[in-house]
DNA sequence: GTAAGGATTGGC
DNA sequence: CCAATCCTTACT
């Protein structure tokens, strides 16, 4: 059952808030044989809308971006390299294109094996983090310090985008 | 319809 | 360092 879920509300601020209030929290994955699983979050990025070149939304509102264009609270994965699942938790108001790419949780690492761990597919995109019974996000205890860096793997950003601190680990 | 490239990973 | 692997996008 849910703890602590976490409202809607979490994910309505922008997302350069929600991306570091994310690490520490627990990411809950209940599976089909009923089997609910917790993972702490330890790593995420923030994609900041339809101006950051490193963000997907910003190609424009297609039917793959289009879920980050919506409403905070709901989940946007979608295959890279033909091969990995990425989990990005959609954040800000209708009209913010942002989301928070889940890069690490505790007991693996990278963002492809975190999908792979979560046994995600294109079934999930879109989907509620406040309605789910598969997947949502409970409040844990605040974390004490926080790692900053710039964001990996998007070199095609250029500097302006490529430089700018946005990802957040433990 | 065709082609290029990717928010990665794992193996050499 | 580099291949795997296939969807999305930008073109013709």
């Amino acid at each position: 059952m849910k703890k602590n879920p976490l409202s809607v509300d979490f994910f309505l601020h922008d997302v350069l808030e929600v991306a570091p209030a994310l690490l520490g929290k627990l990411l809950v994955r209940r599976f089909n044989d009923g089997l609910i699983q917790r993972y702490r979050i330890t790593e995420t990025e923030a994609y900041r809308g339809a101006e950051d070149l490193a963000c997907h939304a910003s190609k424009g509102r297609t039917p793959r971006t289009e879920v980050m264009f919506r409403q905070g609270g709901l989940v946007y994965v979608y295959l890279i390299y033909g091969q990995y699942w990425l989990l990005n938790l959609v954040t800000g108001n209708e009209g913010d294109a942002s989301a928070v790419l889940i890069r690490g949780i505790e007991g693996t690492s990278g963002p492809g094996r975190v999908g792979r761990e979560l046994r995600l597919d294109r079934s999930f995109y879109g989907e509620s983090l406040i309605n789910s019974e598969r997947i949502w996000v409970e409040d844990a205890a605040p974390v004490t310090s926080i790692q900053i860096s710039k964001r990996i793997g998007i070199n095609y950003a250029g500097d302006e985008w490529g430089s700018k601190l946005w990802r957040f680990y433990l």
